[in-house]
DNA sequence: CATGAATGAGTATTCATTCAT
DNA sequence: TATGAATGAATACTCATTCAT
C-alpha cells in the first residue's frame, strides 16, 4: 500500500510542521527556559506527547527551530536581490522596504529574526543574509552612497535594529514601527 | 547585649542591596525563568535562605530590580547634561561619549539598560531618560543638526541600539561595539 | 488513538478519591503540619507531583477533606433512624451501637469524626449529624427518658465523647473502647 | 560576689519560665509541628536565639513542657481532696467544681490538660490525677453512688470530657461550658 | 546573656518526559 | 500515531538552629 504510506509520511510532516510553526513565535516571545511544554502543546493545540514524538526533547526542539530560524527570516530573496544589476542605494531601499513589509504582516519573520539574532548573541553563529547584507555595503562605498566602516559592524547595526522592531512587534501587536527610509539610512548617507 | 537597633538596619540595607546588585546581572544575562535561585545565591555568595528573609519569592526579588531598572542605568548624569547651555550637538556627542564608556567600563548600567528595555517591551513603562533625550532631539532639530522625524521614535532608536550593545556586552566580553560617532550618527545629520 | 474522554474522567474521577480517601486518615493522624506530602504520596501509593495534579496544593487538599469531613463521617443513616416510629430511647440506643460499631470496624468513620470536630472547634461549621441527634434528644425529652438540659450542649457532648474515642482508635490499634450503654448514658436517665 | 551570681540564676530561672509558660499555651493550641520557633518567639517576646540558651532544641522544649503538662493541670489539690474525711459524691463534686472553676479562669490549666491528654493518647503515659480519681470511684463505687463499671475506663470518660472543653477554651474565648453537676453526672448515678 | 541575621537541611511544588491505552 | 495521566528529578521555599556582635 504505497499510497497510504505516502499519506502517513504526509500527516507526519504536516504535524511536524505545525509544531515548529507555532513553536517559534512561543519559543521567540518567553524564550527556551520560559517556555513549558504544558503550555506549548496547549498553544500548539497537540498532546504534550505528541510533541515527544516528533522530537526528542524540548532542547532537541529549540535547537531545530533555532537552527532553521534564518531559513524562517530571510527566505532567498535578499540573494537573489544581490545579485542583480542594481546600484547598491537600489538594494538598500528594496530590502528595507522587503523587511519592514514582513516585520508588519508576518510574525514568523518577526519570529525567525528574534530567534536568529538571540542565537548570534550568545555563539556568534553566523547567518546567509549578513553577509549578503556585507557585500550590499561593500558594494555601497565603493559607489559612495554608503558611509564608510566596517562592513561586518554595519550589518550587525542594520540586523540589530531589524531586531529591535521585530521583538517588538512580537511583544505589542501594531507597534510603532521604524519606516523604510529611516532603516535604510542607518547604511546610506545623507543626500548633500 | 543586643546588637544596637541601628547596626542591625544597616547590616540589613547591605544584604539587601548585595543581593539586588548581584542580582541585577544574573537576571539580565539568564531572564527570570533562566535564573535558579541555588545558582544566583551561590552567585551571590550567600545562602538560599537569606534571599527569602529579603524578598517574599524570586517573582518578588525580580520585579524589584526589573522595576529599578532605570534608576540602575541612568543616574542623573543625563538630566544634567540637558540642562547645560550647549548645543544640541555638542550634548547628543557627549551623552553617546557618556554612553559607551558605562557600555565598556560598567555591566551594572548595561544589566540595567537590559531589564527596562525589557519592560518598555512589556509594558510600556517610561524612563527619565528616554524624556531627556526628546528634550535633546527637539532642541537639536530646531538648531537643525537632527534629523527630522519624531522626536519619540528617534529615542527610541538611539536608546534601542544602546540596548542591542548592551546585550551584546552581557554575553560577550569584550564585544565589538559601536563607536560614540556612529551611535551619534543615528539623530545627527551627516555633515555636508 | 486517544483515550475516550469519558474513560479519561473515570481514572480522573478515581485518582481523585483515592487520594481524598487515604489522605483523610493521614491528616486525621498526624494534622496538616505533621503531614509531609512526601510520606503522604508514599503511604497512597503515587508520586508526589500526582498529588499537584489534582489538588492546588497542600492546603487545598486538606481544605477539602476538612470541608467534607462530615460527608465521610456521617452516611445518612442517623437521618434514617431519627424518622422512624421508634422511642427516643431506642433510637438513641441503636445510634450508640452503630456508633460504636463504626468505630471498631472503619477507620475512616474515626477520621472523619476527629477531622469534623476539629473544624467545629476551629470555625463552629454546622453538622447534618447533630441537628439530627438534637431532634432525638428533644423527642426523649419529651418522652421523659433523656436528662434534662440545653439540647445543643446534649448533643456537642455525645458527639465530643464519639470524638475522643476516634481519637483514640486513630492513634492506638484495639483501644480501649467505651460501650454503646455508656455512650447511651450521656443522654438517657438512669432507669430508677 | 555571691549576690550577683544569686541574682543571675534568679533571671534565669524567670525567662526560663516564661518561656515555659507561653509556651503552654502555644503547643497546646498548634500542636508541635504546627508551632514555628519564629512565631514562638514572637509570642513569648524574646529573640529566637533566647530559647536555645535556656533549651536544646524545640524537641527539647516540647519535652519540658509535655513531661510537666500534669504538674501544670493538678497541682495537687486533687491529691488533697481525695485524703479528705469525706463522701465520694462530695469530693466528686469539689473535684468538678475546681476543674470547671480553672477551665474557666485559667487557660494554663486548658493547656496542661490538653497536653497530657494527648499525650496520654499518644504513648499511654500515666498521671497522677488519673489515679487519685480512680481511687475515688472506687469508693463512690463502694458507696453506691457512682455508676458501676471498670474505674480506669470511667477515670478517662471524666478526663477526657474535661479534654474536650479544655480544648474548647482553648480555641474559642467563653466557649459554651459543660456545667459541674454535669460533669458530675458522667460518674454518679442519677438521684432515685 | 540576648539578639536577630545567616545558614542549609528539609519540605513543597513544578515540569520535562514516559507510557499504558 | 495521539492522548493525557503519572512520574520523579529539579527547583522554589521554609524553618530549626547557629553564631558574630
Amino acid at each position: 500500500m504505497p499510497k497510504s504510506q505516502e499519506r502517513c509520511r504526509e500527516i507526519r510532516e504536516e504535524t511536524r510542521n505545525l509544531i515548529i510553526k507555532k513553536s517559534v513565535l512561543y519559543f521567540a516571545r518567553n524564550g527556551f527556559a520560559g517556555t513549558k511544554i504544558s503550555d506549548l502543546s496547549k498553544h500548539i493545540g497537540i498532546a504534550q506527547g505528541t510533541i515527544y514524538i516528533y522530537f526528542k526533547s524540548k532542547e532537541d526542539l529549540y535547537e531545530e527551530i533555532f537552527s532553521i530560524s534564518d531559513k524562517i527570516a530571510s527566505n532567498g530573496k535578499l540573494t537573489t536581490l544581490s545579485k542583480l544589476p542594481l546600484p547598491a542605494e537600489k538594494k538598500i531601499r528594496m530590502m528595507s522596504e522587503y523587511v519592514i513589509k514582513n516585520l508588519k504582516e508576518d510574525e514568523m519573520f518577526s519570529a525567525g529574526i528574534a530567534l536568529f539574532t538571540q542565537r548570534l548573541l550568545e555563539d556568534e553563529a553566523d547567518a546567509a543574509f549578513y553577509k549578503t547584507t556585507e557585500k550590499i555595503i561593500r558594494q555601497g562605498q565603493k559607489e559612495g552612497c554608503v558611509v564608510s566602516g566596517n562592513v561586518r559592524k554595519l550589518s550587525e547595526l542594520y540586523w540589530g535594529v531589524v531586531y529591535l522592531y521585530a521583538v517588538k512587534t512580537l511583544y505589542t501587536a501594531d507597534a510603532a514601527m521604524i519606516n523604510a527610509d529611516d532603516l535604510s539610512r542607518l547604511l546610506l548617507e545623507d543626500r548633500k
